[in-house]
DNA sequence: AGGGAAACCCGAACGC
DNA sequence: TGCGTTCGGGTTTCCC
């Protein structure tokens, strides 16, 4: 479930701790967790890099080491703990990153869905993401004309990443209802109006997750507090905090998705 | 091109 | 209680 503003959360939270250190060991228990190279040369090219930077682009944590670009993805249970060297490693720890600080980097993924990467040039990896929503790139301009070019339902479309990067299903489904847009709508019926609607709804929902620390919503991922805030998403049949009509969920491209049927009309 | 479905995983939650 | 089934989350891949 992490998405941008938990991955966000968590790079802020960690960058402190790995600047400057330089990474001693490196543990793999599951190694399809590599996307790519080999577990011996990972290791290889790993081990005595110091950490340049820690930063984040679309749901991809970009650990900035001397000669390399460690990239992990969390998908839907990753995590990333910093731990001390007395800590235990803990029972889906899938990496472990021992530091020069005593510390260990542990990337811990119960479904074993994330993915790391160990790659000197990013772009290799990140080259089809569309523009990160929350910088210069994204505006509403740029936001109307691009709608207008396809011909999809919205939350498919929002949810691809390499049209937008960073939405996932919270927080589309509360900028469509932020936006009063109904997720099957199509893109290229969309006004100038509603497209500077849903731009703005999607800063101020992802904005507001950066500011809460992102959403704590299933047993795995921890630390934040907008699952406190939803609007729609995992509120079916609690009243629509606008209108007060039932919301309800329905399912768009295989993914849950929650709406007020009131606010979010399909014409 | 767009959309639907399946695959990848596991554990919680549900139904009986 | 225990057992079997369903579900969900992000992404890729395959098929119509």
């Amino acid at each position: 479930m992490p998405e941008l503003p938990e991955v966000e959360t968590i790079a802020r939270a960690i960058k402190p701790e790995l600047v400057g250190r330089t990474i001693v060991s490196a543990d793999l228990n599951w190694t399809r967790t590599l996307a790519t190279p080999s577990v011996r040369e990972f290791r290889e090219q790993v081990i005595g890099q110091k950490v340049v930077d820690v930063t984040r682009r679309a749901k991809y944590l970009d650990i900035v080491l001397k000669d390399y670009h460690l990239l992990i993805h969390l998908r839907m249970s990753g995590d990333i703990i910093i731990r001390t060297h007395t800590d235990a490693p803990e029972k889906h720890d899938r990496l472990i990153l021992k530091l020069s600080n005593k510390k260990y980097l542990a990337f811990n993924d119960t479904r074993k869905f994330g993915r790391v990467w160990l790659v000197k040039d990013s772009s290799a990896v990140l080259s089809k993401l569309g523009p990160e929503p929350l910088e210069r790139g994204f505006t509403p301009q740029w936001l109307y004309e691009n709608l207008r070019k396809r011909k999809r339902q919205l939350k498919p479309l929002l949810l691809d990443q390499s049209f937008l990067s960073g939405l996932g299903n919270i927080y589309t489904d509360e900028a469509l209802h932020m936006a009063k847009l109904h997720p099957l709508g199509l893109s290229n019926d969309i006004s100038a109006k509603q497209a500077e609607a849903l731009y703005e709804a999607i800063r101020s929902v992802l904005k507001e997750g950066i500011r809460r620390n992102g959403a704590s919503i299933d047993w795995v991922y921890r630390g934040g507090s907008y699952q406190n805030y939803f609007r729609v998403y995992d509120c079916e049949g609690k009243p629509c905090p606008v209108c007060g009509t039932e919301i309800q969920k329905l399912v768009v491209g295989q993914r849950g998705t929650h709406i007020c049927p009131a606010c979010q009309r399909l014409r």
